[in-house]
RNA sequence: CGGGGCGUAGCGCAGCCUGGUAGCGCACCGCAAUGGGGUUGCGGUGGUCGGAGGUUCAAAUCCUCUCGCCCCGACCA
């Protein structure tokens, strides 16, 4: 490719509007444009990066014996009302009507469709176990989509089902696309993470999610530094107290605490260890009621955690001021666990706690050193919390340390949860109806290209690993216009790495040295070769690799052999 | 959905408070010089000032409505 022929829209200032690395650069870069909240336009330079990045999972997935077929994009109602989803998905689900006022939606995933397919074409277990794949955009109606592709409304997805007689070939498929999808990010030259996860709203047992790690990742997660423990933070069940419950010491004491509003005044102002602090969180519970959660001072509530207690409502609300102050009497900022008149449930590490210090569920007082039993009865102990640098590994093995990631895969055994409401059944071997289990699989192919970035960056511009790179090499002519022999010479040498394959953008604008420089490092191409007339005269061209560790010159006669040995590498 | 902010040329912004012929930088086009890290000079192209309504002799500017986009908020007890 040359530049002459191809749309190069660099741009030396961002919008302003782009707040993370991959975003600014990827519309610096020529990219992508946008064209509405979390909608965008893939310019050539991005399509090539996003179609190399398809190109590697669509070859995993066949390689795995997986088939590739494509699902529409607009779905009819009914198969949503068949499975439950069309209640349940929310406002996440663009619903559209056509001109017959038939309801439909546009896709945020297949699951309906797919186990529709299934239950119409396999009658047989000699046609099981079987998996199916696309690579193909989705809609979902985010709250708020940020961070450009990397969380859109549009994006484009790779996602696969898979059906089975027994939770043991599930098991075995299962096994084989966590393998397939370290093989992919491996092969897109990408630092990742698998960990264990939350199954979320899709539903299902087992699961895993496959993280890109960044610093700018969305997600927490944490790992063993002694084991093969990872689990995403959500999920990471903390730690029971090594210690038990000492007895008390202190007197129940009411205080006055005007103004104080958080643990940051109360340890401030009082001069308490925040890890003898307590703090009340109220959240809307079932049939109408309140509950309250009670964490350690220091420790945040996992919602996820909390979502999952019996009494709690899903999803998960926080509770109003006026909700808390018409059930509690007092507003948040002063509440604690002794005289709450509501339901409630505290952390395994409140529950070892002794002269600690809470609200008092009067407004502007709280009490210090309160002990369980003694001033309130002890309530139900659970695990609320997010698990923290340090903690032990919920395996037993070593401690965890929390690290940033990017999910750009997630892999779930969804069991019979579809295929059940849905009826999707075959005969087995005595000819019996039996309901299939289901797995899937999803690969977020764009946002894959925004954490390529995210990982891959200088102030530059990116850096992308070979595989993905929009062209492998970039050919810098400098003053071609001005040298009929450089000209001949540069050409020559473009001509024969197209034919040797290699993917290469030549800069055959009239422009100075330093802008195509820029340009080529901005849009990250991985190798360059520049070419000048003083080179020529040596017989030389100068190599440079866009990581900037390799910086040399090449006799001319080998500039092919050379580049195809890098990209070898 | 709540809170905040912003819509003026492709991008980044000024002008608005205090109404009076729409500006700057980058990009783009032309000419010239320059020629190995975003060069310089001169000359140009390009704007329904997001939209509608209102006030006024006169509106980018004031008022009302509306649309769009961005940020923060689901850890606050």
């Amino acid at each position: 490719m040359k530049t002459s022929q191809f749309l190069l829209a660099t741009l030396r200032e961002a919008p302003a509007d782009a707040e993370i690395v991959s975003h600014r650069l990827m519309l610096r870069a020529g990219m992508i444009r946008q064209l509405a909240a979390g909608i965008y336009n893939w310019l050539p330079l991005g399509l090539r990066v996003l179609r190399k990045v398809e190109t590697i999972i669509r070859e995993e997935m066949d390689r795995a014996g997986a088939q590739e077929l494509l699902m529409p994009a607009v779905q009819p109602a009914e198969l949503w009302q068949e499975s439950g989803r069309w209640e349940m998905y929310g406002p996440e689900l663009l619903r559209i009507r056509d001109r017959h006022e038939r309801e439909f939606c546009f896709g945020p995933t297949h699951e309906e469709i797919i186990t529709d397919i299934v239950r119409r074409e396999i009658r047989s277990y000699k046609q099981l176990p079987a998996n199916f794949y696309q690579i193909q955009t989705k809609f979902r109606d985010e709250i708020r989509p940020r961070f450009g592709i990397m969380r859109a409304r549009e994006f484009l997805m790779k996602d696969a089902y898979s059906f089975h007689l027994t939770e043991e070939s599930l098991q075995e498929t299962y096994d084989q696309m966590y393998a397939t999808y370290a093989r992919i990010l491996d092969r897109l030259g990408l630092t990742y993470r698998a960990v264990l996860a939350d199954t979320g709203n899709i539903g299902g047992s087992a699961s895993h999610e496959f993280h890109v790690l960044a610093e700018s990742g969305e997600d927490a997660i944490a790992f063993s530094d002694d084991s093969d423990y990872a689990a995403n933070v959500e999920l990471a069940e903390a730690p029971h107290p090594e210690t038990e419950r000492a007895a008390p010491t202190e007197d129940l004491q009411l205080v006055d605490t005007p103004g104080v509003k958080t643990i940051d005044d109360l340890v401030n102002n009082y001069d308490l260890v925040i890890e003898k602090t307590v703090k009340t969180l109220v959240v809307h519970g079932t049939n109408n009621s309140l509950v309250a959660l009670l964490v350690r001072g220091d420790h945040e509530l996992n919602i996820v955690k909390a979502a999952k207690l019996p009494d709690v409502q899903v999803p998960l609300q926080f509770a109003s001021e006026a909700e808390i102050k018409k059930a509690v009497g007092a507003g948040p900022g002063s509440l604690g666990p002794v005289n709450l008149p509501i339901r409630c449930y505290v952390d395994r590490a409140v529950a070892v706690l002794s002269d600690f210090t809470a609200g008092a569920n009067i407004d502007g007082k709280h009490y210090f050193g309160i002990n369980w039993e003694r001033d309130a009865k002890l309530p139900v102990i659970v695990d609320l919390r997010n698990v923290v640098d340090g903690d032990a590994s919920p395996d037993g093995k070593g401690k965890l340390s929390i690290q940033r990631g990017i999910e750009v895969g997630h892999i779930f055994q969804l069991g019979t949860k579809y295929s059940e409401a849905m009826k999707a059944t075959c005969l087995d071997e005595s000819g019996s109806s039996r309901t299939l289990s289901m797995g899937c699989y999803g690969i977020g192919v764009s946002r894959i290209v925004a954490a390529a970035i995210e990982q891959n960056h200088d102030d530059s511009g990116i850096i992308w690993p070979d595989p993905i790179a929009p062209f492998q090499v970039s050919l810098v002519p400098i003053n071609m216009h001005k040298s009929q022999r450089l000209r001949e010479a540069v050409m020559k040498l473009y001509d024969e790495l197209v034919v040797a394959g290699v993917d290469v953008l030549l800069d055959d604008r009239r422009e100075r040295p330093g802008v195509m420089f820029a340009d080529a490092e901005l849009i990250g191409i991985p190798h360059r070769l520049t070419f000048g007339e003083k080179g020529l005269d040596a017989g030389n061209i100068e190599y440079k690799s866009r990581s900037g560790d390799r910086e040399q010159e090449v006799p001319l006669g080998e500039a092919v052999g050379f580049i195809q040995k890098q990209l070898s590498e």
